[in-house]
DNA sequence: CCGGATCCGTGTTGATACTG
DNA sequence: CAGTATCAACACGGATCCGG
């Protein structure tokens, strides 16, 4: 079950995955468009307040190569363009469900663990 | 609901899943000892073949300090250290399950998508 | 004015030895 | 076998500039 993507080999369909979804901040940006679609750059930056434009935009570029989003530009000025997940895109939705519930969990933990050292 | 975590704060619990899974080789790694525990660090390169081993050592480790994993050294000759998810660890497999899930169902994409060019 | 591209400093990652 | 050292390559961030 040997897969060919990109000019890589892949050898199992997680590591496919997490090739597509493993950048730096695609989980965030899916999350983003999960809770809103579509959204124009500017309102992804003011959810991800602290990912700077130019990795923002690259990120964007690579889920867009890899079809997981669409990137529709209006020849307005100025310029407007919106992203929004596809199909495949959408199928990401129980990847991050399942990442907040963790992260929930995790939070309880450090809780029970760090006798209320700065978790409130 | 702010968290302060590794004098870093988080806004949502996303945030701070994604701070402690979101490493380069972390979800292959729990991955790995999801599929067998406990296991080597020459075990794990094994299933890991292409992550050179400082970085294997350097995620392992940054997985034991958020409490992830276990850590355990026999004083013995030659050394020998076997790695575990603890339980806030083990909880995680729903994130790498839906993952793996995913992979399979981006697979079938780009089999559909690419007519023949390049999946088998 | 907004999306995005370029320049450049910095931290992270990788390849290949090497040690106990 | 587990882990470290060194250096090169790359990803990332901040600031600035561009084009419509």
């Amino acid at each position: 079950m040997e897969i060919f993507y990109k000019e890589k080999t892949f050898f199992t369909s997680k590591d496919l995955a997490l090739s597509v979804i493993g950048g730096r901040w695609k989980i965030a940006i899916i999350w983003c468009l999960l809770q809103q679609s579509p959204l124009r750059l500017s309102e992804i930056q003011k959810y991800l307040a602290d990912v700077n434009q130019r990795m923002l935009i690259r990120q964007l570029r690579e889920l867009e190569e890899d079809q997981i989003i669409t990137r529709v530009v209006y020849p307005v000025v100025p310029p407007k363009v919106e992203y929004q997940l596809n199909e495949i895109g959408l199928l990401l939705e129980p990847v991050v469900t399942s990442i907040c519930n963790w992260g929930d969990n995790f939070r309880e933990f450090l809780e029970e663990n760090t006798d209320k050292q700065s978790v409130e």
